[in-house]
DNA sequence: AAGTGGTCTAGACCACCAT
DNA sequence: TGGTGGTCTAGACCACTTA
């Protein structure tokens, strides 16, 4: 179904399916939980749109200290095609030496450069995809994949570490070599997990952090 | 209720609150979902046990760099009576000056030194703990708090970046100073979100990395 | 076999939103 | 006012555990 579309109402879904309105309301409840349905009272049951307020929701993680949460402003460094190297291959489950798009981000958050993001994507899940359409687009990263290549993204699994700044980071972030930086290494995945985008951010944690809510998790082991 | 016992059945709750089971289970799901209870079909709901397991699962996101999760080797490396600092007062909601504990452990992988723990806790929640019974502790640290305390550590938030190893700590991870780290500030929380427990964690990411599965979250915003 | 949680039914009623 | 999701009822039946 399109994203942004309504899904039949609860009523008509269970005379359709021939299961009861409980039934469906709890397909629809998992449905949202995996981030692909929003429900809105009163008016429907949406298929999930990428807009920038769900993207900053779910998949921006750095905060200001005081946890005050901005929008970045990205601009883009590079955007090059090249051949998976054994990681990428890894990472996007996609043999080694398939096409790749990489591109490269600085994410400027209060008018400094904070994050240093390394995107590389499989040119086989975005054919046509250009630089101009990367580069121009007019809403999040995950919008464009998935209003232009139909592709949702779902979830992210992230690994962190701190790094120090190489010559490479040290000029794109404005900080010493050898400054202190968090490293965020991100598989974004869509259905049936299967992975989208790699993505490495070298953040500048010297003003902002990693936020993390591990409120929820699945299930707890046994007693 | 005591920690590990059995709540009444579902159908034994309905009949004593005057609503139907479906309600209740409801309910009960709610419960489960924020840690409180554990449902095992068949045998009962019971209400949420501290063990090793449960606190791996919901509490220790390190892991090595093939993604394996391994139970550490804690060692105390101190245990002090204080006052608190500014940022303990603020961290914990406790008057400035308020008694705390401070305790310092190394957690241990691999037979190596990984992660370098300095904890503060606020001494009116835990009146009478003793270096022997925090050093001692046959189980868990948040199983302690629980079990002799009965405060329950239901979630926690927190906060990572980068950061470079200074003497003390290039010390005891035995790395040499100046190496990065990953720095996790964590506050532990119990019911309505009280703060039990400050957590300053550093971690060697040499060989190992923190990892974070954002699956699930709260509500994703309107569309 | 008896008791537990897990799933499902076929509704009722409420709160919210659009017209 | 009519349609939507949100909550709740009073059961039925199944899967699992324990004795």
């Amino acid at each position: 179904m399109k994203p942004g579309s309504a899904i039949p109402s609860e009523r008509e879904l269970s005379a359709r399916f021939g299961v009861s309105v409980g039934t469906v309301r709890r397909a629809i409840d998992e449905l949202c939980d995996d981030n692909l349905l929003v429900r809105q009272q009163g008016r429907g049951t949406f298929v999930a749109v990428h807009n920038r307020d769900r993207m900053m929701f779910h998949f921006f993680h750095i905060v200001g200290r005081d946890g005050t949460k901005e929008t970045p402003v990205v601009k883009m460094l590079s955007f090059r095609a090249a051949r998976a190297d054994p990681r990428e291959s890894q990472g996007l489950a996609i043999p080694p030496g398939a096409p790749v798009v990489r591109a490269r981000n600085v994410l400027a958050l209060g008018g400094r450069p904070v994050i240093y993001d390394q995107i590389t994507i499989p040119r086989a899940m975005f054919p046509g995809l250009t630089m101009r359409a990367f580069r121009d687009r007019p809403n999040t990263i995950y919008h464009l994949y998935q209003t232009a290549f139909g592709i949702t993204v779902l979830r992210s699994l992230e690994r962190l570490s701190g790094v120090l700044a190489d010559a490479e980071a040290a000029s794109v972030l404005q900080v010493r070599v050898g400054a202190p930086l968090l490293e965020i290494k991100r598989v974004a995945l869509t259905f049936n997990d299967a992975p989208v985008e790699l993505r490495r951010s070298l953040v500048d944690t010297s003003r902002h952090e990693y936020f993390s809510d591990l409120a929820k998790s699945g299930q707890p082991p046994a007693a």
